[in-house]
DNA sequence: AACCCCCATGTGATTTTATAACGTTAACAG
DNA sequence: CTGTTAACGTTATAAAATCACATGGGGGTT
Protein backbone atom coordinates (compact mmCIF):
# COMPACT_ATOMS: atom_id res chain seq x y z
CA UNK A 1 0.00 0.00 0.00
CA UNK A 2 2.01 2.81 -1.16
CA UNK A 3 0.49 6.05 -1.64
CA UNK A 4 -1.35 8.20 -4.44
CA UNK A 5 -4.59 9.33 -3.52
CA UNK A 6 -5.00 12.46 -5.54
CA UNK A 7 -7.96 11.95 -8.05
CA UNK A 8 -6.67 12.41 -11.33
CA UNK A 9 -8.94 12.39 -14.07
CA UNK A 10 -8.72 13.12 -17.92
CA UNK A 11 -4.75 12.59 -19.40
CA UNK A 12 -2.78 15.60 -20.78
CA UNK A 13 -4.71 18.87 -21.00
CA UNK A 14 -5.76 18.71 -17.65
CA UNK A 15 -7.77 21.60 -15.10
CA UNK A 16 -4.42 22.62 -13.30
CA UNK A 17 -3.49 26.23 -12.03
CA UNK A 18 -7.47 26.58 -12.93
CA UNK A 19 -7.17 27.10 -16.15
CA UNK A 20 -6.55 24.83 -19.88
CA UNK A 21 -3.34 25.29 -21.33
CA UNK A 22 -1.08 23.18 -23.30
CA UNK A 23 0.61 20.94 -20.76
CA UNK A 24 2.86 18.68 -23.15
CA UNK A 25 4.41 22.28 -24.15
CA UNK A 26 4.67 24.13 -20.78
CA UNK A 27 6.64 20.74 -19.40
CA UNK A 28 8.64 20.67 -21.96
CA UNK A 29 9.90 24.48 -21.85
CA UNK A 30 9.88 24.17 -18.36
CA UNK A 31 12.66 21.55 -17.93
CA UNK A 32 14.61 22.91 -20.95
CA UNK A 33 14.50 26.37 -18.96
CA UNK A 34 15.57 24.08 -15.85
CA UNK A 35 18.51 22.44 -17.71
CA UNK A 36 19.92 25.66 -19.10
CA UNK A 37 19.76 27.62 -15.79
CA UNK A 38 21.58 24.40 -14.26
CA UNK A 39 24.02 24.61 -16.71
CA UNK A 40 24.21 28.07 -16.22
CA UNK A 41 24.88 27.61 -12.13
CA UNK A 42 26.56 24.88 -12.47
CA UNK A 43 23.77 23.18 -10.55
CA UNK A 44 23.97 19.65 -10.92
CA UNK A 45 20.47 18.45 -12.33
CA UNK A 46 20.90 14.69 -12.31
CA UNK A 47 18.90 12.14 -13.44
CA UNK A 48 16.97 11.74 -10.11
CA UNK A 49 16.24 15.69 -9.84
CA UNK A 50 14.91 15.58 -13.55
CA UNK A 51 12.65 12.81 -12.93
CA UNK A 52 11.09 14.62 -10.03
CA UNK A 53 10.91 18.06 -11.58
CA UNK A 54 9.34 15.96 -15.01
CA UNK A 55 6.92 14.45 -12.94
CA UNK A 56 5.63 17.28 -10.97
CA UNK A 57 5.62 19.60 -14.27
CA UNK A 58 3.48 16.51 -15.65
CA UNK A 59 1.29 16.26 -12.56
CA UNK A 60 0.55 20.23 -12.06
CA UNK A 61 -0.85 19.49 -8.96
CA UNK A 62 0.63 19.23 -5.25
CA UNK A 63 2.84 15.26 -5.01
CA UNK A 64 3.62 14.03 -1.54
CA UNK A 65 6.74 12.52 -1.08
CA UNK A 66 5.61 8.95 -1.41
CA UNK A 67 3.91 9.69 -3.99
CA UNK A 68 6.70 10.93 -5.92
CA UNK A 69 8.43 7.91 -4.46
CA UNK A 70 6.08 5.48 -6.27
CA UNK A 71 7.02 7.35 -9.48
CA UNK A 72 10.68 6.98 -8.88
CA UNK A 73 10.28 3.05 -8.15
CA UNK A 74 8.66 2.41 -11.13
CA UNK A 75 11.02 4.73 -13.12
CA UNK A 76 13.79 2.15 -11.60
CA UNK A 77 15.45 4.67 -9.09
CA UNK A 78 15.88 3.73 -5.98
CA UNK A 79 13.10 3.46 -3.88
CA UNK A 80 13.67 4.30 -0.12
CA UNK A 81 12.00 7.75 0.66
CA UNK A 82 15.91 9.62 0.87
CA UNK A 83 15.91 9.38 -2.88
CA UNK A 84 12.69 11.20 -2.92
CA UNK A 85 13.43 13.79 -0.41
CA UNK A 86 17.21 14.54 -1.39
CA UNK A 87 15.68 15.56 -4.92
CA UNK A 88 13.34 17.67 -3.34
CA UNK A 89 15.24 19.78 -1.05
CA UNK A 90 17.62 20.28 -4.01
CA UNK A 91 15.29 21.18 -6.20
CA UNK A 92 13.09 23.53 -3.36
CA UNK A 93 16.36 25.16 -2.83
CA UNK A 94 16.72 26.39 -6.21
CA UNK A 95 13.54 27.31 -6.61
CA UNK A 96 12.25 24.89 -9.03
CA UNK A 97 10.01 23.18 -6.95
CA UNK A 98 7.76 24.64 -3.76
CA UNK A 99 6.68 22.87 -0.62
CA UNK A 100 3.21 23.28 0.11
CA UNK A 101 2.91 23.54 3.79
CA UNK A 102 -0.64 22.69 4.19
CA UNK A 103 -0.95 20.28 2.52
CA UNK A 104 2.95 18.24 3.14
CA UNK A 105 3.53 18.38 -0.65
CA UNK A 106 5.57 19.54 -3.61
CA UNK A 107 4.31 21.34 -6.79
CA UNK A 108 6.76 22.57 -9.59
CA UNK A 109 7.18 26.39 -9.76
CA UNK A 110 4.95 27.83 -12.31
CA UNK A 111 7.37 31.22 -12.35
CA UNK A 112 10.65 30.08 -12.98
CA UNK A 113 13.15 31.98 -13.04
CA UNK A 114 11.47 35.34 -12.02
CA UNK A 115 12.64 35.81 -8.21
CA UNK A 116 9.93 35.37 -6.25
CA UNK A 117 7.65 35.19 -2.87
CA UNK A 118 4.68 32.45 -4.05
CA UNK A 119 1.61 32.83 -2.98
CA UNK A 120 -0.79 29.53 -3.22
CA UNK A 121 -4.15 29.07 -4.10
CA UNK A 122 -5.22 25.46 -3.43
CA UNK A 123 -8.85 24.08 -3.58
CA UNK A 124 -9.52 21.92 -0.77
CA UNK A 125 -11.94 19.78 -2.76
CA UNK A 126 -9.77 18.58 -5.81
CA UNK A 127 -6.25 19.68 -4.24
CA UNK A 128 -5.45 21.37 -7.05
CA UNK A 129 -2.95 24.22 -6.68
CA UNK A 130 -2.46 27.43 -8.48
CA UNK A 131 0.63 29.59 -7.83
CA UNK A 132 0.55 33.53 -7.61
CA UNK A 133 2.98 36.14 -6.78
CA UNK A 134 2.77 38.03 -3.12
CA UNK A 135 4.58 40.44 -0.99
CA UNK A 136 3.39 40.30 2.39
CA UNK A 137 5.98 41.76 3.25
CA UNK A 138 4.97 44.86 2.09
CA UNK A 139 1.51 45.00 3.93
CA UNK A 140 0.20 45.38 7.13
CA UNK A 141 2.93 41.81 7.96
CA UNK A 142 5.95 44.42 6.98
CA UNK A 143 4.70 46.91 9.34
CA UNK A 144 4.74 44.52 11.93
CA UNK A 145 7.58 43.29 11.63
CA UNK A 146 9.68 46.49 11.65
CA UNK A 147 7.61 47.20 14.70
CA UNK A 148 9.09 44.48 16.65
CA UNK A 149 12.39 44.27 15.06
CA UNK A 150 12.02 41.38 13.28
CA UNK A 151 13.56 40.46 9.96
CA UNK A 152 11.52 38.58 7.03
CA UNK A 153 13.42 36.15 4.89
CA UNK A 154 11.04 33.81 3.77
CA UNK A 155 7.42 34.36 3.51
CA UNK A 156 4.81 31.41 3.52
CA UNK A 157 1.29 32.57 1.60
CA UNK A 158 -1.12 29.64 1.00
CA UNK A 159 -5.24 30.61 0.89
CA UNK A 160 -7.32 27.99 1.06
CA UNK A 161 -10.78 27.74 -0.91
CA UNK A 162 -12.03 26.48 -4.10
CA UNK A 163 -11.21 26.72 -7.48
CA UNK A 164 -13.52 27.84 -10.02
CA UNK A 165 -14.43 24.07 -11.65
CA UNK A 166 -15.18 23.01 -8.28
CA UNK A 167 -17.12 25.81 -7.54
CA UNK A 168 -19.08 25.20 -10.60
CA UNK A 169 -19.58 21.86 -9.48
CA UNK A 170 -21.09 22.52 -6.35
CA UNK A 171 -23.69 24.74 -8.35
CA UNK A 172 -24.80 22.10 -10.74
CA UNK B 1 11.86 8.99 24.48
CA UNK B 2 8.89 11.43 23.81
CA UNK B 3 9.59 14.89 22.45
CA UNK B 4 9.60 18.15 24.31
CA UNK B 5 12.89 20.31 22.13
CA UNK B 6 11.72 23.44 22.66
CA UNK B 7 14.86 25.23 24.23
CA UNK B 8 13.50 26.22 27.63
CA UNK B 9 15.58 29.16 29.27
CA UNK B 10 14.49 30.92 32.79
CA UNK B 11 10.78 30.65 33.99
CA UNK B 12 7.61 32.89 34.22
CA UNK B 13 8.41 36.09 32.64
CA UNK B 14 9.96 35.05 28.95
CA UNK B 15 10.95 36.63 25.75
CA UNK B 16 7.87 35.79 23.83
CA UNK B 17 6.04 37.31 21.34
CA UNK B 18 9.41 38.80 21.19
CA UNK B 19 8.31 41.53 23.94
CA UNK B 20 8.46 40.79 27.43
CA UNK B 21 5.29 41.32 29.44
CA UNK B 22 3.95 39.83 32.66
CA UNK B 23 3.23 36.71 32.00
CA UNK B 24 1.41 34.47 34.41
CA UNK B 25 -1.27 37.64 34.13
CA UNK B 26 -1.65 37.39 30.92
CA UNK B 27 -2.50 33.46 30.85
CA UNK B 28 -4.84 34.06 33.64
CA UNK B 29 -6.53 36.62 31.56
CA UNK B 30 -6.54 34.64 28.36
CA UNK B 31 -7.70 31.70 30.64
CA UNK B 32 -11.01 33.60 31.91
CA UNK B 33 -11.83 35.02 28.46
CA UNK B 34 -11.65 31.90 26.96
CA UNK B 35 -14.28 30.52 29.77
CA UNK B 36 -16.11 33.79 29.06
CA UNK B 37 -16.77 32.73 25.51
CA UNK B 38 -17.15 29.08 25.77
CA UNK B 39 -20.18 30.05 28.28
CA UNK B 40 -21.78 32.60 25.93
CA UNK B 41 -21.50 29.87 22.87
CA UNK B 42 -22.12 27.19 24.65
CA UNK B 43 -18.96 25.45 23.80
CA UNK B 44 -17.59 22.44 25.95
CA UNK B 45 -14.37 23.87 27.71
CA UNK B 46 -13.93 20.20 29.30
CA UNK B 47 -10.54 19.69 31.24
CA UNK B 48 -8.50 18.20 28.98
CA UNK B 49 -9.06 21.07 26.39
CA UNK B 50 -8.68 23.74 29.23
CA UNK B 51 -5.13 22.29 30.13
CA UNK B 52 -4.10 22.37 26.71
CA UNK B 53 -4.98 25.95 26.28
CA UNK B 54 -3.38 26.82 29.35
CA UNK B 55 -0.04 24.69 28.70
CA UNK B 56 0.06 26.82 25.24
CA UNK B 57 -0.61 29.94 27.17
CA UNK B 58 1.94 29.07 29.44
CA UNK B 59 4.80 28.40 27.09
CA UNK B 60 4.12 31.47 24.65
CA UNK B 61 5.55 29.21 21.44
CA UNK B 62 4.91 27.28 19.51
CA UNK B 63 4.46 23.39 20.51
CA UNK B 64 4.19 19.98 19.06
CA UNK B 65 1.39 17.85 20.01
CA UNK B 66 3.84 15.71 20.89
CA UNK B 67 4.87 18.04 23.65
CA UNK B 68 1.69 18.43 24.20
CA UNK B 69 0.81 14.92 25.24
CA UNK B 70 3.43 14.53 27.59
CA UNK B 71 2.88 17.59 29.40
CA UNK B 72 -0.87 15.89 29.42
CA UNK B 73 0.17 12.83 30.62
CA UNK B 74 2.20 14.78 33.70
CA UNK B 75 -1.04 16.08 34.34
CA UNK B 76 -2.88 12.70 35.03
CA UNK B 77 -4.88 12.67 31.02
CA UNK B 78 -4.92 10.27 28.33
CA UNK B 79 -1.28 9.48 27.09
CA UNK B 80 -2.38 8.61 23.19
CA UNK B 81 -1.97 10.91 20.45
CA UNK B 82 -5.77 11.04 20.17
CA UNK B 83 -6.30 12.89 23.43
CA UNK B 84 -4.24 15.73 22.12
CA UNK B 85 -5.64 15.98 18.68
CA UNK B 86 -8.90 16.08 19.13
CA UNK B 87 -8.29 19.02 22.21
CA UNK B 88 -6.36 20.74 19.53
CA UNK B 89 -8.96 20.64 16.92
CA UNK B 90 -11.46 21.91 19.49
CA UNK B 91 -9.16 24.67 20.31
CA UNK B 92 -8.46 25.60 16.66
CA UNK B 93 -11.68 25.30 15.23
CA UNK B 94 -12.93 27.67 17.60
CA UNK B 95 -10.29 29.82 17.33
CA UNK B 96 -8.40 29.65 20.40
CA UNK B 97 -4.96 28.61 19.14
CA UNK B 98 -3.67 28.40 15.96
CA UNK B 99 -1.52 25.97 13.68
CA UNK B 100 1.90 26.73 12.61
CA UNK B 101 2.04 25.25 9.13
CA UNK B 102 5.84 25.27 9.12
CA UNK B 103 6.57 23.62 11.83
CA UNK B 104 3.75 21.30 12.56
CA UNK B 105 3.11 23.12 16.12
CA UNK B 106 0.35 25.37 17.41
CA UNK B 107 0.21 27.99 19.56
CA UNK B 108 -2.11 30.10 21.90
CA UNK B 109 -3.93 32.64 19.97
CA UNK B 110 -2.61 35.94 20.93
CA UNK B 111 -5.62 38.05 19.90
CA UNK B 112 -8.59 36.09 21.16
CA UNK B 113 -12.20 37.49 20.45
CA UNK B 114 -11.25 40.09 17.15
CA UNK B 115 -12.04 37.94 14.36
CA UNK B 116 -9.03 37.80 12.21
CA UNK B 117 -6.42 36.56 9.97
CA UNK B 118 -3.84 35.76 11.35
CA UNK B 119 0.31 36.36 10.62
CA UNK B 120 2.77 34.70 11.68
CA UNK B 121 6.67 35.81 12.70
CA UNK B 122 8.96 32.52 13.37
CA UNK B 123 12.33 33.15 14.24
CA UNK B 124 14.26 30.38 12.52
CA UNK B 125 16.99 30.47 15.15
CA UNK B 126 14.84 30.06 18.54
CA UNK B 127 11.43 29.16 17.31
CA UNK B 128 9.63 32.12 18.92
CA UNK B 129 6.48 32.90 17.25
CA UNK B 130 4.62 36.10 17.25
CA UNK B 131 0.88 36.77 15.88
CA UNK B 132 0.12 39.89 13.86
CA UNK B 133 -2.81 40.48 11.55
CA UNK B 134 -2.80 40.26 7.73
CA UNK B 135 -5.23 40.74 4.68
CA UNK B 136 -3.77 39.17 2.11
CA UNK B 137 -6.68 38.62 0.43
CA UNK B 138 -6.89 42.31 -0.05
CA UNK B 139 -3.45 42.41 -1.83
CA UNK B 140 -1.89 40.97 -4.62
CA UNK B 141 -3.17 37.75 -3.96
CA UNK B 142 -6.53 38.92 -4.21
CA UNK B 143 -6.33 40.41 -6.89
CA UNK B 144 -5.13 36.72 -9.05
CA UNK B 145 -7.62 35.01 -6.81
CA UNK B 146 -10.84 37.10 -8.41
CA UNK B 147 -8.76 36.80 -11.81
CA UNK B 148 -8.82 33.17 -12.27
CA UNK B 149 -12.49 33.64 -9.86
CA UNK B 150 -10.91 31.56 -6.94
CA UNK B 151 -12.84 31.62 -3.98
CA UNK B 152 -10.51 32.53 -0.11
CA UNK B 153 -11.81 31.34 2.65
CA UNK B 154 -8.79 30.70 4.68
CA UNK B 155 -4.94 32.18 4.77
CA UNK B 156 -2.04 30.97 5.97
CA UNK B 157 0.77 33.44 6.28
CA UNK B 158 4.03 32.33 7.79
CA UNK B 159 7.08 34.86 7.51
CA UNK B 160 10.20 33.04 8.70
CA UNK B 161 13.65 34.62 9.93
CA UNK B 162 14.98 36.25 13.27
CA UNK B 163 13.60 37.92 16.18
CA UNK B 164 14.99 40.55 17.76
CA UNK B 165 16.59 38.97 20.47
CA UNK B 166 18.50 36.41 18.37
CA UNK B 167 19.86 38.62 15.98
CA UNK B 168 21.31 40.54 19.05
CA UNK B 169 22.61 37.80 20.35
CA UNK B 170 24.06 37.21 16.55
CA UNK B 171 26.16 40.66 16.45
CA UNK B 172 27.38 39.79 20.11
C1' DA C 1 -36.29 7.02 37.87
C1' DA C 2 -35.28 4.63 33.61
C1' DC C 3 -34.13 5.35 29.11
C1' DC C 4 -31.80 7.22 25.25
C1' DC C 5 -28.64 9.78 22.71
C1' DC C 6 -24.77 12.53 21.97
C1' DC C 7 -20.46 13.98 22.81
C1' DA C 8 -16.08 13.63 24.78
C1' DT C 9 -12.59 10.57 26.43
C1' DG C 10 -9.36 6.62 26.64
C1' DT C 11 -6.77 3.08 24.25
C1' DG C 12 -4.55 0.14 20.79
C1' DA C 13 -3.10 -0.11 16.23
C1' DT C 14 -1.75 1.83 12.01
C1' DT C 15 -0.69 5.15 8.42
C1' DT C 16 1.77 8.98 6.64
C1' DT C 17 5.63 12.06 6.60
C1' DA C 18 10.46 12.82 7.41
C1' DT C 19 15.41 11.96 9.02
C1' DA C 20 19.57 9.54 10.71
C1' DA C 21 23.37 6.80 9.75
C1' DC C 22 26.39 4.37 6.86
C1' DG C 23 28.62 2.41 2.86
C1' DT C 24 29.44 2.87 -2.28
C1' DT C 25 30.22 5.18 -6.46
C1' DA C 26 31.06 8.90 -9.84
C1' DA C 27 33.14 13.34 -10.95
C1' DC C 28 36.73 16.32 -10.54
C1' DA C 29 40.99 18.85 -8.94
C1' DG C 30 45.60 18.35 -7.96
C1' DC D 1 46.59 8.23 -10.27
C1' DT D 2 44.88 9.85 -5.91
C1' DG D 3 42.43 12.38 -2.57
C1' DT D 4 38.20 14.87 -1.93
C1' DT D 5 33.57 15.89 -2.42
C1' DA D 6 28.84 15.38 -3.75
C1' DA D 7 25.22 12.27 -5.00
C1' DC D 8 23.07 7.90 -4.49
C1' DG D 9 21.22 3.57 -2.44
C1' DT D 10 19.73 1.08 1.60
C1' DT D 11 18.47 -0.03 6.40
C1' DA D 12 16.48 1.65 10.23
C1' DT D 13 13.98 4.78 12.99
C1' DA D 14 11.72 9.04 14.38
C1' DA D 15 7.93 12.25 14.26
C1' DA D 16 3.28 13.57 13.02
C1' DA D 17 -1.40 12.24 12.33
C1' DT D 18 -5.43 9.24 11.89
C1' DC D 19 -8.53 5.07 12.35
C1' DA D 20 -11.43 2.16 14.85
C1' DC D 21 -13.66 0.82 18.77
C1' DA D 22 -15.03 0.69 23.69
C1' DT D 23 -16.45 3.43 27.83
C1' DG D 24 -18.61 6.94 30.49
C1' DG D 25 -20.89 11.41 31.67
C1' DG D 26 -24.70 14.80 30.87
C1' DG D 27 -28.80 16.26 28.91
C1' DG D 28 -33.43 15.51 27.64
C1' DT D 29 -37.72 12.73 27.29
C1' DT D 30 -41.17 9.84 28.87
Amino acid sequence: MTSDAQPRSADTAMPIGFQRHDHSACVAKALEAAEARCAAEKLRLTPVRRKVLELLLQEHRALGAYAILDRLRDAGFGSQPPVAYRALDFLVENGFVHKIERLNAFVACAHPGQTHSPAFMICRLCDAVAEAQSAPAKGALGVAARAVGFEIERTVVEAEGVCPACAEKANA
